[in-house]
DNA sequence: ACGTTATAGTTACATATGAAACCATTTGCA
DNA sequence: TGCAAATGGTTTCATATGTAACTATAACGT
């Protein structure tokens, strides 16, 4: 909790500061799951967010994925040209416009799919496996509330 | 919470998926901070932290910077670099050993630093205020714990 | 003292990321 | 219809970031 006494321009204490902790605390969690499917698919974050969000909504536009994945349109372009490379994603053209693409899992990305995703929510497990259900349950609360629209 | 009855190979919901929550709550306060600083006096978010680090701790190795924000050294000594070219840090080197440098905020610098001080403040408060007393000293307690070193 | 090893910090290189320009197609509307 | 504006997606370029190699100095063990 902040601290009233200090005045407002005095040296921020980081490891108190609710932005800069957050951002550790997710960068450690992000990465130790990025590393481990990282090692073993040369996979990365971005790739296996489209793989995920392909997997629960097939047949999606490379820009619904930006929506679903918050990333934006560049980087969804880019992982979506690995994954269809490396033959994880399949890629069809929208018949009725032709610029838009229809997107989903092929058969191997399906087999990837299914080796990640426990993967990673056996690092979630473990996450919340540090709180009780009391926590665990003011956690999502609050996550819910701070995300409530972002008003800048 | 996660849902016990999605078998662990089930698409995940990435909106439900702590990892993925906490790095986009992350990213979107943070970023929201950074672009402040960065937009009004061009400092990025590794070099914010330096400062916000020498303003705590005056005289400190780069080594010691580099520990105390949690960044690497290369991160740090190019955050350096700059900061001590535009003259908000100085950099003496230490008697009795060549090597270390003994860092500081400069006048210059201590201005910049009362100036986005009290502007990271101000959004911490501002993203607090989603939360009532009760959810703000979960949610500390809840960081707490974990942060409590990330068991790999 | 002296060579080996460790440490502080920088540099170089390779990769990742974001913003803006770009191409193709489609939409809206005069 | 036909043309301006909007949309989906890719490419380009400039910048950021991480890893490994490197330089200089210091510490250690004999």
């Amino acid at each position: 909790m902040p601290d009233e006494h200090h005045p407002d321009h005095a040296p921020l204490e980081l490891e108190h500061f609710l932005p800069y902790r957050l951002s550790i605390l997710s960068n450690a969690v992000s990465q130790a799951i990025a590393d481990d499917y990282q090692r073993r698919f040369d996979l990365s974050m971005t790739e296996w967010r489209v793989m995920a969000v392909l997997a629960r909504f097939d047949g999606l536009s490379a820009r619904e994925v930006a929506e679903r994945t918050l990333m934006d349109k560049v980087a969804v372009s880019r992982a979506l040209s690995k994954l269809v490379e490396t033959g994880w994603v399949t890629r069809a053209i929208h018949d009725g416009d032709k610029r838009r693409s229809v997107l989903g899992l092929s058969e191997a990305g399906w087999a990837i799919h299914e080796v990640v995703a426990p993967m990673a929510r056996e690092h979630e497990r473990n996450l919340l496996s540090k709180l009780d259900d009391e926590e665990r349950s003011w956690l999502v609360r609050i996550l819910d509330k701070l995300q409530a629209i972002e008003p800048k």
